[in-house]
DNA sequence: CTGAGATCCTGTCTGC
DNA sequence: TGCAGACAGGATCTCA
């Protein structure tokens, strides 16, 4: 489900919704995520308050008061949802946290490859993730990830997914990205010249804020906290596109799986 | 340093 | 209708 921009929308709503209240109950409902949930997270953020709520690459924190917060990750169906019934018991349902003002945000993941974890320093995330550059300052870090990518030998689409150099995209973005910026996905990195890695820049800049104003991507189940679909999927122009025509040269978009991703193109448009 | 493939887990869809 | 297999917005590990 969540790239960066569905990660954004979710992150915004929780903002929203519950920045500043204090948290009278953290309970691990199922602590079998990808990591397990450390069980002392209940006692040490009993009666904490939020202060704030932000995004890091696919990742979100929650700042408290003290020096314990929290880092979470989405995985591929991770979700939250708002309930005021104490009683309000789903399927899947991992986490359960009551706020001072009575409403309920549960933490809902089918595959369990999302996590909650306990940390002290948000920035740390940079290192123990070795988290790449953040899409919004591509600008300000151009010859950085020029000087990457020209020594790189694998091929570019790979390169968008490796979170330790841009951090944030995922499977569906990198497809869009690439046909935006009319690079062939299996290009080598190290064989894009200025010119289309200007290009590239530009369009991830360029797509991934207009998946985040349509309110994300909602292919199977992505919601955003409270309840409503994105629709950025009506602008795909390649995923989930293959055997139709491509909107700008009529030719059949391809798919091809590669490193077990699939990955969406057109072999006239994408260079 | 690469790619390929497996793995974690569950639900849904496709084809026979 | 049933069932096996493929596939899914991710990250990480092993092996070649």
């Amino acid at each position: 489900m969540p790239e960066l921009p569905e990660v954004e929308i979710i992150v915004r709503g929780l903002r929203k919704n519950i920045l500043g209240l204090k948290l009278t109950e953290f309970k691990i409902v199922n602590k079998n995520l990808r990591y397990e949930v450390p069980k002392e997270m209940e006692v040490i953020y009993k009666n904490k308050i939020i202060k704030h709520i932000f995004r890091i690459g696919k990742y979100g924190i929650l700042l408290f008061n003290g020096k314990s917060h929290i880092v979470f990750h989405l995985g591929m169906t991770g979700k939250f949802r708002f309930s005021n019934k104490k009683t309000d018991n789903q399927k899947h349902d991992h986490i359960k946290i009551t706020l001072n003002n009575g409403l309920i945000l549960l933490y809902n993941d089918i595959r369990k490859f999302g996590y909650f974890s306990i940390i002290n320093n948000p920035i740390s995330l940079y290192n123990f993730k070795n988290l790449g550059i953040e899409p919004i300052y591509l600008k300000n870090y151009t010859d950085y990830l020029w000087n990457i990518i020209k020594k790189k030998n694998k091929d570019i689409k790979s390169l968008l997914l490796d979170q330790s150099f841009i951090t944030g995209i995922g499977n569906i973005y990198a497809s869009e990205i690439l046909f935006d910026s009319k690079i062939f996905p299996f290009k080598t990195a190290s064989k894009i010249n200025k010119k289309s890695f200007t290009k590239l820049l530009n369009s991830i800049e360029k797509i991934l804020e207009k998946a985040i104003s349509s309110g994300g991507t909602t292919i199977k189940d992505f919601q955003n906290i409270v309840g409503d679909l994105g629709y950025f999927q009506n602008s795909f122009k390649v995923y989930g596109r293959e055997g139709l025509t491509c909107y700008k040269c009529k030719n059949l978009i391809i798919k091809i799986k590669s490193k077990g991703r699939s990955t969406f193109f057109c072999n006239i448009c994408q260079k």
